[in-house]
DNA sequence: GCAAAAGTGTTAGGATTACACCCATGA
DNA sequence: TCATGGGTGTAATCCTAACACTTTTGC
């Protein structure tokens, strides 16, 4: 019977891009699952924090650098059944918010829309929708992962596109949305500023919020 | 370098005992803090679930049989700065509510109320008082710790004096309960029923409710 | 009867919801 | 000028917080 416990910090690292949630895989070098994007992740080292193996696992799997977490949370602790003999059979997991400007050149790397997320190797698909629903419930409560999530400006549209994303990721029923710019104008913690580009799809544009 | 993790499995084990929440501890066997009472832990072993991690800590560090466990929730990732080099640099936390009619026999038992706590070794005051945070925050959405908490019948008394207790250990501030009868009686999961005793203490005996 | 403990009446204020309708934009 | 995407007006409803007051108990 082994005494050394099999610990695997998995990231499930989301970025704007293009003008939607997406997640950021790596694509795996080994087997099991060798070619698959999946979410990651690596075995916890001895005496490591877990800000340092979340920024391990995004270095090494998916070449992102650390100076690209704008946030990073709890996202909960997974058993996993399934896993095979040698892998990993528990994985606490991180919901990382990485900022989107940054360059996601690594050739491993591989994006997929939250709203859209194919078919995911291990337990990932669940993790997936754990952490986002963690992100949907810290919404105006924790106010660091909403600014890194929203930025430093935003407008109800994407915000109302946000949550759609988060919530399809996390499998539940798409929000109300028909109140919720009068929610934002009531939230003291806003600012209602004049948009900064002059237009950009058809219909009226939606107004633009910014943090005091 | 190590490259095996050291992860504990903490269990924070909340006992009604004598009419009020109780933590149950285990005196320490081994350095560091030998003879000191801190929540019942172990280390993770490779493979293991982490169900049965926490009935083992149980069972081998307060002698807290498996049965005894209503419920059992996560609460929380811990890095600790402070431990020593030998000792476990990440604990899991697991909140756990045991039956009242558990016998805690066992010589290495303590017994603390969670409303004037102790000092605890390494980071166990702050993972009690997520736990009692993460507890208080699901009242009334997780019906399994809710039920397993306040039991089949319960007065409106008691849970008041629940929620103070919880609320002692998390650091928050004594929560309002001018309207919580109120509440409970436009609860639909809820009957309101007969006293089974007579009467117990002073006042005006509380009203007794039961889950539907 | 008195004090203690808890329930109940009542009210004001605010939040939520829903729905209809109006406004700003690009084509 | 039309379709589109969003904002705004308005009212019904519900929830919440207070606070005073009443009821039920033990002593």
């Amino acid at each position: 019977m082994p005494t050394q416990p099999l610990v695997s910090i998995d990231a499930v690292p989301v970025i704007l891009h293009e003008g939607s949630l997406h997640l950021v895989l790596g694509v795996r070098e080994y087997d099991p699952f060798a070619g698959r994007a999946a979410l990651p992740g690596v075995l916890l080292n001895a005496h490591e924090r877990l800000a340092e193996a979340v920024e391990r696992a995004l270095l090494s799997k998916a070449g992102v650098a650390a100076g690209a977490i704008l946030a990073s949370v709890e996202a909960g602790v997974f058993d996993d059944f399934e896993r095979d003999e040698r892998g990993p059979t528990l994985s606490i997991a991180r919901l990382v918010i990485l900022d989107p400007n940054t360059e996601l050149s690594d050739e491993r790397v591989e994006m997929v829309p939250l709203d859209g997320l194919p078919d995911l190797p291990f337990d990932h698909r669940a993790i997936v929708a754990r952490a986002a629903t963690v992100l949907l419930d810290s919404l105006w409560i924790n106010l660091g992962t909403t600014r890194a999530l929203l930025g430093d400006t935003f407008d109800t549209a994407e915000l109302i596109a946000r949550m759609k994303e988060l919530s399809a990721a996390a499998g539940l029923p798409v929000p109300e949305t028909a109140n919720i710019g009068r929610a934002l104008g009531s939230n003291k913690l806003l600012e209602r500023v004049a948009p900064a580009a002059p237009a950009g799809g058809r219909g009226r544009p939606p107004a633009v919020w910014e943090w005091v």
